[in-house]
DNA sequence: CGCGGAAATGTGCATATACACGCATAGTGA
DNA sequence: TCACTATGCGTGTATATGCACATTTCCGCG
């Protein structure tokens, strides 16, 4: 082999999926306004209810700045609402409002017509067992 | 079902997934100063050889955009180098310099053992394949 | 040769992601 | 009560990603 460049990376591979995979979403969710990140944020505080943020990034196995940084758009358009805490002084916890919840049932038919499209090729049950052990490696 | 926002998203999990492996790469990668971003990058364009914008972008199945913005901080660093296309005015080719060459050089075993991590716990031909199979699904 | 469409870029904007620091509050042991 | 440590957050900085629009250049046709 004259060039070592040609292996191929598996990290590579894989942001290059989601990024094909998050792009089909994205445009799937498009008239709800929402992008699968914030979507998913959404659905994750609906499942939890109110919580703080760094619990919420945990959940979400984001970086905690990260899933600060996240709630900004959905709290500028009032999806959710950030509160501090009322036991601990430092928490700030986000809560889902009555919009965010319309908002997560509004997009959730485009959601489900992504995940059926892709569902259709790919066993989903693949992709979750592949996620996970890659994270499990990681 | 109470709340539907159990059911598992297939793009969210591929996300974190993804996040979970670029940041052991970009540890990996640490000490050479490349991100696995910008590594691949660097890698293409060594098999490549001197190519435009545009192209690079299509190989890498990157937007065009994105691509250009990405390869700024290599440009500002000496890795590569963007010259005006001689035959079309309208291009601009992308060189790896020779600085650029060391930088993959100097990468490429904590990149090997970033892959052999991996591999060690996840079939690569199982990524590549899903990998694949997903970007024809979206 | 000149024109109009096509191709290659650049820019503005918005979000997503993570690391390094620094601040404030909570809790704990002497 | 008073350090000390641990915890929850915010900010600064840098990169990654993609869409909408505007600009420049090329090329084939009349």
């Amino acid at each position: 082999m004259d060039h070592p460049s040609t292996e191929p990376c598996t990290c590579s591979a894989l942001r290059r999926a989601t990024r094909a995979v998050t792009t089909a979403y994205d445009a799937a969710l498009r008239p709800s306004g929402l992008r699968v990140t914030q979507f998913a944020i959404l659905r994750l505080l609906d499942r939890l209810g109110p919580t703080p943020v760094t619990r919420l990034a945990a959940e979400a196995a984001l970086e905690r700045t990260t899933m600060a940084r996240n709630l900004d758009p959905l709290e500028r358009r009032g999806l959710v609402r950030i509160a501090a805490g009322e036991a601990d002084a430092r928490e700030r916890v986000v809560v889902l409002t009555e919009p965010g919840r319309a908002a997560i049932a509004a997009a959730m038919p485009h959601w489900r017509a992504a995940q059926a499209r892709i569902a259709a090729r790919v066993e989903p049950g693949a992709v979750a067992a592949l996620a996970e052990a890659l994270i499990a490696a990681s």
